[in-house]
DNA sequence: ATACTTGCAAATACTTTGCACTCCG
DNA sequence: CGGAGTGCAAAGTATTTGCAAGTAT
């Protein structure tokens, strides 16, 4: 069983929720999927109603499981920093690919600077380059 | 007359669109807000009919005037770099306000950088650090 | 046992569409 | 004048809620 799948059961049972079938179902799937719509989670849930689904995704948003981000033009939703390695997102504005990019501690850095110099105390943040692919960029 | 008023009548004549009287009222209220959501606008245009001011805020998406972005729990709509100061977004997770953090030069050339490595063309980008504001930070 | 969850159905809220009329250029 | 835009009403989607039955601890 993973580290994160164990993170992830504790998170639920030391906030009073239970480990059920859903929520586990849905766990999965977001770690494999990268990002994901609600809609696309509804229908890859589809043996469960969509109420539950709703109501899992608004939970996992309250206890930090997954973030909300505006990708492209639709709100997605991927797992947070606590359940895979922080990263930022490239959008390609032509074919709509999303790509992930690895960590560059430059920028983290630079980061807590802006932060700090405005008296902010940073908690997490999300970085999104919208642009053109390198395969789109050629045509 | 602003500058940028006339760069909006501008981009909309260039792309076939007339300029109306909803069209302007709705860039006003941008022009007031710095960021707002979808249903504020409604309210805010409440004497134009919401369709309106869907169909239009998508028009302003698809000539870049406004771009959307995720902003603490909510997508909130602002105007594009091209009509106000490129900035970046602190959310306070406790008070929810939202701040406007002024261009930081070292990180507009990391996420050059970033792009670049990965043989990526960047257009734009946006930045939310989310955390806790200097007054909540205290509390 | 009991408090939390689910599924279902109904209610809300949000967004889009069709069409006749109006307005901008 | 002619095409683009608006308002209104209705249709679609998306999301939330109430409640009885089911399930995790």
């Amino acid at each position: 069983m993973s580290v994160e799948l164990d993170r992830f059961k504790q998170v639920l049972k030391n906030n009073g929720h239970f480990v059920t079938k859903p929520r586990l179902r849905l766990f999965g799937h977001l770690q494999n999927h990268k990002v994901v719509t609600v809609s696309q989670l509804i229908s890859l849930l589809s043996h469960h109603d969509q109420a539950t689904v709703y109501r899992n995704i608004k939970i996992f948003e309250g206890l930090g499981i997954i973030s909300r981000l505006q990708l492209g033009w639709h709100s997605k939703l991927e797992l947070s920093d606590t359940f895979q390695h922080h990263h930022h997102h490239m959008t390609c504005l032509k074919c709509g690919k999303v790509t992930v990019l690895n960590e560059d501690p430059a920028i983290e850095k630079q980061i807590e600077h802006m932060s700090a110099r405005s008296n902010f105390k940073p908690i997490h943040h999300q970085l999104e380059i919208r642009g053109l692919c390198h395969i789109c960029k050629k045509t």
